[in-house]
DNA sequence: TCTAACTTTAATCAAGTGTCCTAAATTCGC
DNA sequence: GCGAATTTAGGACACTTGATTAAAGTTAGA
């Protein structure tokens, strides 16, 4: 069991309006990431949440007069869910660098067992490529993300260099969102998914101890053998 | 540069049939995974097909009836395009395990930087999440690209038992694939590959070296320590 | 030649889309 | 409780796009 769970949303309040058009405005929000979840993110349209939380169409237009704006809000309430847990995890007192390595790994590998995460994030990664404002979006949240794994890094090996630390927390990162596609939600590598984050951990720690300064470019081509 | 590079098809003969009508299918099928690279899935469509290979409608649902064949075979023609390459390095003479490991790993870091391969799989895997039988030819494909692995790891060492093996790989090959939301074509990482291969090589090799049979179950939960 | 394989044209039928507008209903601070 | 601000319903507009088919014509090759 996670020590931290990520909340579905984190929606930021709006400035002006009665209670009931925040209350509004979250119930849309939720039900464009059930559709989104559930039939992908082409379904989603103003009839589709409408029906889905018992709305007119004109109300959530009220509410979000693009659909663009729409989907931009709900990318940032996705966002601000996962960067309130890592924030959490970073600023836990008391504990070594490798646990709390463990403990984001733990965290990731439990989240994706999720089924909003197994659905969302692939949903994203398609779209990525076909939309710039997406793809902006979603690196940013893995920047964050990347954050903490930067600092335990620099806190456990202090010589490798800035961008050589970036480039380990992006391996790190990398490889635990590929473990989405086989080990998420209802995939056929779930359940081994303890077995999985014992490998990453070890990999995880081993690399992030024992890299040296320089050693990641130096592999380079490096083992340069005859053809046959 | 890489000793194997994936085509982008491999397209099945068919049984009867003039040669023109094999170059029609063949048109059609490069048709249908440009549009899916270029806008997705959900772009695919008879009418875009025509007009994208310069046919007629009628011409396309002639040799297609429905879509759901026509996109079958389109999974079938990109698997086996990756089946053919595992198979080459699996048969490569006078290779150690180690060296194969390593060409695999340049293989499907080299080929995560094509578009072609960044695009289509980030969109297999949305839709598998809501399409039971692209869901099942994923897996076997990716099933297929584990082989190599398995046997690899094998080689290296033998002590460990097959479902650790099995779950070694899966880790390998997961790690791999989700550098391609990252490192793949025009990803903002994509300029690292070299150190990003480097630090998969040396962790995978890590694993599949010094991984000791049960040390996977072993460490699930192990270090319980004091809540603070 | 003549038949199986192609190809086009044109059409059907259906479902869906975002966005805007008006008018009524409701909040909630005062 | 007043009344301005806010929220809601419902429908209209003007499209786009979809899969599939039937009939008629064209081509290839045994």
């Amino acid at each position: 069991m996670p020590k931290f769970k990520v909340p579905d949303l984190l929606i930021t309040p709006r400035e002006r309006g009665y209670v009931r058009g925040q209350e509004g405005v979250e119930q849309i929000l939720h039900a464009a990431l059930g559709i989104l979840v559930e039939e992908g993110y082409r379904a989603i349209s103003f009839r589709r949440i409408a029906a889905r939380c018992g709305m007119s169409v004109g109300n959530v237009n009220y509410y979000f007069r693009t659909k663009e704006y729409l989907v931009r809000e709900l990318l940032d309430a996705v966002s601000n869910s996962y960067e309130r847990s890592f924030v959490a995890i970073m600023h836990e007192p008391g504990t070594t660098p490798e646990q709390r390595l463990e403990e984001i790994v733990t965290l990731i590998l439990e989240d994706i067992g999720t089924r909003k995460t197994s659905c969302f994030f692939p949903e994203i990664w398609a779209l990525s490529n076909h939309d710039p404002v997406v793809s902006k979006r979603m690196h940013e949240l893995y920047y964050r993300a990347r954050v903490v794994l930067n600092e335990i890094i620099a806190e456990v090996n202090p010589a490798l260099p800035l961008v050589e630390r970036e480039t380990l927390a992006l391996f790190m990162s990398a490889s635990m969102e590929g473990m989405t596609v086989f080990a998420g939600h209802k995939k056929p590598f779930r359940p081994q998914i303890s077995a999985i984050e014992a490998l990453a951990c070890k990999s995880f720690v081993y690399l992030v101890r024992h890299l040296k300064p320089g050693e990641m470019s130096a592999w380079q081509r490096a083992p340069q053998r005859e053809p046959a």
